[in-house]
DNA sequence: CTGAAAGCGCTAACAG
DNA sequence: CTGTTAGCGCTTTCAG
């Protein structure tokens, strides 16, 4: 193993400088740098990571805390995740992968060892059991969501509630007075995850702002789920004209069971959905949507975090408008 | 923060005993074993990670690197990368993430600098670009998925020429003649990933080996795609009455597609899938499939690298022999 | 602008 | 069975 006292005798300088160099922590004239970078990269030098660490007080890794719970959408959690790595890649970081499974414990064992110097918590719920240790630790932490109580955390998200504002003021708009929202699986409400709620909120206040009728209708994730919910919807409701959808995996099926049940999309029916972009895309016929933003909640996660260890000042909170993109489920 | 010297003199004993105590690398006796526990857990010791790696040449960490193209279908992925993660920490292990983006240069910094003892590769090619690093490298790895030439290296799959054979024989045994495969996508054959080709083959030897007739044809993921195939493949072949399907996203698109164009399933045509378990129970109707073997391909894979960083040998090559479920959609 | 040297916290000989 | 001690490779004062 090449080592920095290698580097140093080889460039014909100290360690230290070989060190400075490469952290640019001070002036180093043009023709010393040169050479030294000559070296490094000529004997192949890299620094040794745990040495690093132990020296500065610094690991350069985040951790990245993922949901495995059901009613979460995986491509969702993997799109934020690769953003995550991305990004901190971008800043000379590695990302470290715990799984929500390891708790507030993982994220003490990880921390107290000095492994990572942050960390990135998804799935947040109301009432998170992390909240307390993320407090009191002296590690920066970014929430992905948001908690009731946010106070002295970091938190970013997609504005659910004006998402869900969105949509239903989107169905206002174009002239239809019954409408409803399929919302996530009963579990994710049960275990008050923000952003459902947040979703029911935003739709259910745009709905009594524009004068129509409808109401929030938890929905598993499966298709008979959707066909069961299809059915119950237009029984008691016979003149709805217009659905707004936050579950991804049963979009397409939630469409077919309305066309199964003589409402076409969008000729009968409106439907606007909260979804990646992509799927929005693909579906048939593409959906008028507003996007999860899962790219920018990682990039932007690690850039607030980055700011944090630099020692910057961080806004709180960090809700990204939503982005209403219409295609030709409504109209 | 509290440090191995804060414990040895709360306990009485030297550094070192500290340290054995923990490593269990020397016989303690069980007073002082306890003295040292009780000290720990009473200062909430926790060995700083870089020291540890620096000084044992060793950072408990595995690397794994997972894909991000197109044609890979995310939820295995990520039940591959969580099952790492849970086997890991089994074995008092962490989880680097990286992407297949950072491609060699990545695998060779993380391994360079000993951030990670061992490394995890998945969506291997016929001819990775990652494997002479991997091969020359004094780091353990294992590759889930196999390339062409494997020598040298640890490689771990579910035997996917097997599983496609196994789903041929099925439907011979059922007394089809005439059947197809759907395949994956045609950049996943072009970019010569291994396991869609070996489905391609062991689907066509059974074929063969059975008297039957039909062949592979590769298909886009989209529903799309789907239904242009299953025109083409009626028009072609209108005496066909079953398929395989390997191809996640498209299966129930598949199934729907077919019904659509008269041929119930399984009453018309029978089907059987190379999916997740889970996807097969869930679809309408329930699909005779064999299984991904996600979680099973993750921990193995640990489990592998930790018996390689232990010094025992392992065999060169894992093939996960394909379980065949029987559930409604053939007959 | 550069060097010398003192640790960072832990492990693993070596010594008893 | 336990203690002493010499590093592991790097960063960062302190000195010049």
């Amino acid at each position: 193993m090449v080592k920095i006292t290698d580097v140093a005798r080889h460039a014909g300088v100290s360690p230290s400088t070989v060190s400075y160099v490469l952290s640019g922590k001070r002036s180093i004239s043009a023709r010393t740098r040169e050479r030294v970078l000559a070296s490094i990269s000529e004997l192949g030098y890299r620094p040794h990571a745990g040495a690093r660490a132990l020296a500065s007080s610094r690991s350069n890794v985040l951790a990245l805390m993922i949901p495995l719970r059901s009613g979460i959408h995986v491509p969702v959690v993997m799109r934020i995740a690769t953003a995550v790595v991305t990004a901190a890649r971008r800043h000379d970081h590695d990302v470290l992968l715990l799984t929500q499974e390891e708790g507030v414990d993982g994220l003490r064992r990880v921390a107290d060892s000095a492994l990572v110097d942050a960390l990135i918590v998804m799935d947040v719920q109301m009432r998170d059991p992390r909240l307390p240790l993320l407090r009191e630790l002296d590690l920066p932490s970014v929430l992905i969501g948001f908690p009731a109580e946010p106070a002295g955390l970091t938190c970013i998200d997609l504005d659910f509630r004006a998402a869900g504002e969105a949509c239903a003021a989107r169905l206002a708009a174009l002239g239809h007075r019954s409408v409803a929202l399929v919302g996530s699986p009963p579990e994710v409400y049960a275990r008050q995850t923000g952003y459902a709620q947040r979703v029911a909120e935003g739709f259910t206040a745009a709905v009594r702002a524009h004068g129509m009728t409808g109401e929030p209708h938890p929905c598993e994730s499966s298709p008979e789920a959707a066909r069961a919910l299809v059915d119950r919807l237009l029984a008691g409701q016979p003149d709805l004209t217009g659905v707004v959808v936050h579950n991804e995996p049963i979009v397409e099926p939630l469409v077919r069971a309305f066309r199964a049940a003589g409402r076409r999309v969008p000729e009968d029916l409106a439907v606007v959905a909260i979804c990646p972009e992509e799927q929005a895309e693909h579906a048939d016929p593409p959906l008028s949507s507003v996007a999860i933003p899962a790219e920018e909640l990682g990039r932007r996660s690690v850039e607030l975090l980055m700011s944090k260890l630099g020692g910057e000042p961080v806004p709180p909170a960090t809700l990204l408008p939503p982005r209403l993109t219409v295609r030709a489920s409504d109209r």
